[in-house]
DNA sequence: TCAATATATGAACATATATTCAGGTGTTAT
DNA sequence: ATAACACCTGAATATATGTTCATATATTGA
């Protein structure tokens, strides 16, 4: 008997499929940027939009699509809606990813 | 003075952009495969392609780009070469994406 | 040298993705 | 009710990306 058999070497399609879209979440610059800036404090839209120099319509778009993957938690407060990160375990998630690109 | 400064949840676009290049390598369901399969141990294209169930050629591309980001290093043996993943810190990021999505 | 095997590469194509634009929804104050 | 503000959404577009196909390179054995 191996000690490693090949089928251990194997994940299968559907997981990797997940594991792929999870990276894919924090594969592109704004998105980057929007989440690092969640991870210091929740923020809203405008603010966002001002930080990372993209219009407010894509960070939107951007938002959309880290609520449905359920990455980020909306909470609208009066016109305003703040956003935040709520799993602590994707934060330290990212931030590997952050500390390994600023060396590391 | 704020204990939290704007400039404080603001990542440098170019550092941001590394960050995404970097989770974009785990962000397709293929390269996800090639990964896991590399974590366990070193392969040949060959076996890797027959694993994730795409053409060596394929294969070859996804290792191509992984070579460029340094996240796999290639050794040849004969006809053959393999690969393997010499990072650990990376091996524990992406281990970390699949442990999430394997829930937690 | 020639054939066989293993891997690499470039071009082409099809699909995915980020952003913009125009307009829509929800909330507050007058 | 209306205006102003904050955010959301769908369509359109431009660019990026993964795979295939054909072909090239490298290594080994006959």
């Amino acid at each position: 008997m191996n000690s490693t058999s090949t089928s251990d070497s194997v994940l299968d399609e559907h997981t990797a499929a997940h594991v792929a879209e999870l990276f894919r979440a924090f594969s592109d610059t704004s998105r980057v940027r929007i989440l690092f800036a969640l991870t210091t404090q929740e923020m809203n839209v405008n603010t966002l939009a001002g930080l990372v120099g993209i219009s407010e319509s894509a960070v939107s778009h951007h938002l959309r699509s880290l609520r449905q993957m359920e990455l980020v938690v909306a909470r609208r407060e009066g016109k305003e809606v703040f956003y935040r990160i709520e799993d602590e375990h994707i934060i330290s998630l990212f931030e590997e990813g952050v500390k390994h690109v600023q060396h590391g």
